[in-house]
DNA sequence: CTGGGGAAGGGGCCC
DNA sequence: CGGGCCCCTTCCCCA
């Protein structure tokens, strides 16, 4: 390797003559002489200028000074932070904590300024061992995964933030499950019998921190198809450019699993949520609305579950945590990915209202700001995104934006709405002409200066002089208060039909519409209808 | 292609 | 907690 590492530096030399023909050519002939020992991957052989050989990187160099951090952790070198859990102590640096979750990230960018104070935390929602799991991963880049660990794990990544270690986990479980299903097919049933319980070996995943691989890739989950064969599926895995995985197969049952997946709900809906930091005592109230727990054998909840493994955005930030009663959940999900998972694994769950989802859903509860104030903020979190809002309600009202609900409809043209102030909204100024202005001429106009003139299902109003203009002054004024039998009929059948009052006058409107109308009611159960309702909800 | 205006969507907050 | 209002932003259409 020292030749190798001479011949480097003499690329680098020759790199730095810049444009001069002969220190190019130089290069390029050190260049050929260094592929020819493969010690230049692509990047350098396409390099075709040599000051693209300044942007070199030294493998070696991250993982050298992992180990050396880890050493300095080991021998209590540097250390400036006490992570306590569960009564055990470990110590680890601050900087390399804050580079690897979000959590300890949101944390320690809030806490005191004064470095020269060792910072302390302590955790009661996981336990030593897997702390142990997570703070090896993070000093060394190698997650010791297992079966009966990998839950656990995964609830104290997510916790942390840690997203390279959920997505180890997620693809984990998922090798299982598919492992699981091949053993299902194989059998043709899923007995206890076929289901070995051989001892857990423990599979190393390793990560390759780096901020130029594209997160989203890393996400990559191979096609359950091609995943028939879990050789090829883990090879499929390794594929994937972060985190990079050199992977055992995962063992166990999945059945193993779900059930020490229930069992850990169960345990961890009796943690106490106990994590106070030293620095800032939080009083941070326990959650104790809904249960959760109690909805495990819901249909619902159990395709939620598997959302939960298979739909959690990569991308999700340190910005937030989200959890209640330490049920560890997805800090965001793409709309396109709960969309896409709904419509795979359930289709009839994209019928999901905002309303069952609200009440399915763990509470999203935050501590958001406030660090250095006596009370801390508290917020709700919305899973799908990084919006946070004070109220449940506000909650429940923003869900509708990720569902895509819209339960208000338009009886006059159709469209729907999130809320029922829009749809009145919308109304007032399309179908009733609420505007008291000229479309034409913006001027104010009244029943007397003007009137209100029908195009389609909109109506607008027009000032005496615009409809003189446009020689529509003579045609009679639109604006009646008969009520179409049509309309009577809908209203009757659709309690929310909100508009009680407001749109009496609407009879021409429905003339034309009145199929369409009769279309659009809102509670039709249709199974076309609904997956129409659907597709027309979600923009 | 661009700017203006209307409609729709969404958040904050009061009642 | 729901309804409602206000405000702001975004989208879309049209001149």
């Amino acid at each position: 390797m020292p030749n190798e590492n001479n011949l480097l530096r003499k690329i680098m030399f020759r790199a730095s003559w810049g444009a001069c023909g002969r220190g190019k050519r130089k290069a390029a002939g050190l260049r050929g002489e260094l592929r020819r020992r493969k010690l230049l991957g692509c990047a350098c052989n396409r390099a075709a200028l040599p000051l693209s050989l300044f942007g070199m990187e030294i493998s070696s160099h991250q993982s050298h000074l992992l180990e050396q951090l880890n050493e300095q952790r080991k021998q209590d070198l540097f250390c400036d932070c006490n992570i306590l859990v569960e009564g055990q102590v470990f110590k680890a640096h601050r900087n390399v904590l804050f580079a690897s979750s979000g959590y300890f990230k949101m944390l320690l960018s809030q806490s005191s300024k004064d470095t020269s104070q060792p910072t302390t935390a302590s955790f009661e929602v996981f336990s030593p061992e897997t702390f142990v799991v997570i703070l090896d991963f993070v000093y060394s880049g190698k997650l010791s995964l297992t079966g009966q660990n990998v839950i656990e794990v995964m609830s104290a990544a997510s916790y942390l933030q840690m997203t390279d270690i959920l997505n180890v986990c997620k693809t984990f479980i998922k090798s299982s499950l598919d492992i699981n299903e091949k053993e299902k097919d194989h059998y043709f049933t899923l007995s206890a019998k076929s289901l070995n319980s051989g001892s857990d070996r423990p599979s190393f995943y390793r990560s390759r921190r780096k901020a130029k691989s594209n997160p989203r890739r890393s996400h990559i989950i191979p096609d359950e198809k091609a995943g028939m064969d879990n050789e090829n599926s883990w090879s499929n895995y390794n594929s994937c450019p972060s985190p990079q995985m050199n992977i055992q197969q995962p063992e166990g049952p999945i059945t193993k699993r779900i059930q020490k997946l229930g069992s850990m709900k169960r345990r961890r809906k009796h943690l106490r949520l106990n994590q106070g930091f030293v620095q800032y005592k939080s009083n941070k109230p326990e959650q104790s609305s809904g249960s959760y727990g109690a909805l495990e054998s819901n249909h619902i909840s159990q395709h939620r579950e598997e959302i939960y493994l298979n739909t959690e955005n990569e991308e999700a930030g340190p910005d937030y945590q989200c959890e209640r009663e330490s049920e560890v959940i997805p800090k965001r999900w793409s709309v396109a990915q709960v969309e896409q998972e709904l419509s795979r694994t359930s289709p009839e769950l994209m019928d999901l209202k905002a309303d069952e989802l609200y009440t399915s859903m763990p509470t999203i509860l935050g501590v958001m700001g406030g660090w250095n104030e006596d009370l801390p903020r508290m917020r709700f979190m919305c899973p799908f995104c990084t919006h946070t809002v004070k109220r449940r309600a506000d909650l429940k009202r923003h869900l509708r934006c990720h569902t895509g609900e819209r339960p208000y409809p338009c009886e006059a043209c159709g469209k729907r709405f999130t809320r029922l102030e829009h749809l009145r909204s919308h109304f007032q100024t399309i179908h009733r002409a609420g505007k008291l202005i000229c479309r034409k001429c913006k001027q104010h106009v009244t029943d007397l200066t003007g009137r209100v003139v029908q195009q389609g299902t909109r109506r607008y109003r027009l000032c005496n002089e615009c409809l003189a203009e446009a020689g529509m002054d003579n045609i009679p004024n639109d604006d009646t208060d008969s009520e179409h039998p049509l309309l009577i009929s809908i209203r009757n059948k659709n309690s929310r039909w909100p508009l009680e009052e407001e749109h009496r006058s609407d009879v021409e409107i429905l003339k034309d519409e009145s199929d369409k109308l009769v279309n659009q009611q809102v509670n039709n159960d249709s199974a076309d209808e609904a997956e129409e309702k659907v597709k027309s909800n979600i923009r």
